[in-house]
DNA sequence: TATTGTGAAGAAGTTCACAGCG
DNA sequence: CGCTGTGAACTTCTTCACAATA
């Protein structure tokens, strides 16, 4: 799809870059060098070079990377440079949690509809952007254009609910259902599987 | 720490088996190959095999792997034969929200207590666990002998929430607060950061 | 015969180490 | 001189392919 083929976790790491830079930013600093930057955001050095690498050369030898500039890029990396409308599909416990979460807001995503099996439960439950019913999903995100969806059913609806997303034209699910969902391979799937990140320290703790 | 070194990955994915292996024994089933199993977890079959072989051999050959021994030495391998109680700081939005959700106690994680700088404001949040002042972390977590913390606090105070949880005998911990934890290297952190997951997503929605 | 268990090959990602440049 | 940019070495993880075996 890219031209080299950058690694996933690369991707990851420009967002923490992305953060650190915005703090580097907010104290007035100007430059950064990359040991610098690697060490805030938990990298060695030469990762952070080369994960920079491969979108450009934004370094000057002897003095590091310009802060804001860096930053612009990395934000137009992601495609982040303007507001994504972004959908919720799953207004429950965890669904209308995420909506009071302002973290998203935040970093430039704008939640712009709920849709839930129930909408008035939702409203109840104190949801404070408009919720549909789900089976609105489809003119919505058609009309609207929007390309991502967070999923929050509960798991026995999920793959139904991510096949009339896609049909719908949604491009990125970020999924917090404990499925596997089955998708064309041009759409991207990001899991968020809360228990499954406890059982992974569950391992770790004797 | 273990004998062989067994990818960090894989530990992630046996908790994926698992849940699995629990749909297959709802449905009566008693032995599984590895074709049909790594199917249903979304991977391919001969990592599956790889990635058991690690903790022994447990299939055979011709017939396939049995359901229930399977998935109880999986439990044995994640440390989830038992209950394990986990405590959580930060009793806000996101933190309140982890607490309505039911995902972790289905998973057999207990929720013990919840910890906040104002407690009442979390109570009338609707938490239904107790929630003391975050002063009392220190205490509770050396008596109650807890291991594993949920952290959800606002990044500023995030990492020193999370000395005062490794001084008081922490040894893994969930981070949902947007922060690049230090913590000693034989406290493992797992960071869940929603925004990061959504801005991953933008890069590959054009 | 069907399916596991595994050494060996391959792919992907990380780190090193140093040349190149402001 | 200091710090970036990068080829090459290394490490880690995944996949293949097939011998072993119930």
């Amino acid at each position: 799809m890219e031209k080299v083929d950058i690694p996933k976790k690369a991707i990851y790491r420009l967002s923490i870059y992305h953060r650190c830079l915005q703090r580097l930013h907010d104290n007035g600093q100007e430059t950064v060098s990359s040991t610098a930057l690697a060490k805030a955001a938990g990298v060695k050095p030469a990762q952070l070079r080369k994960d920079l690498a491969y979108f450009g050369q934004f370094g000057t030898r002897g003095l590091g990377y310009p802060v804001d500039t860096l930053a612009s890029m990395i934000r137009d990396v992601l495609g982040r440079e303007r507001l994504q409308p972004v959908v919720l599909v799953g207004a429950g416990n965890l669904g209308s949690a995420l909506l009071h979460y302002q973290g998203f807001q935040k970093e430039g995503f704008e939640v712009v509809c709920a849709f839930d099996a129930d909408p008035e439960a939702a409203v109840r439950r104190g949801v404070a952007i408009p919720v549909k019913s789900d089976k609105e999903i489809d003119t919505f995100v058609k009309d609207e254009g929007v390309k991502l969806a967070i999923l929050c059913v509960p798991a026995g609806f999920a793959q139904a609910v991510a096949n009339r997303l896609v049909a719908a034209g949604i491009q990125g699910i970020l999924n917090f259902s404990p499925v596997v969902l089955e998708v064309p391979e041009e759409v991207v799937v990001n899991n968020v599987d809360l228990a499954l990140e406890l059982e992974h320290l569950s391992f770790f703790v004797r």
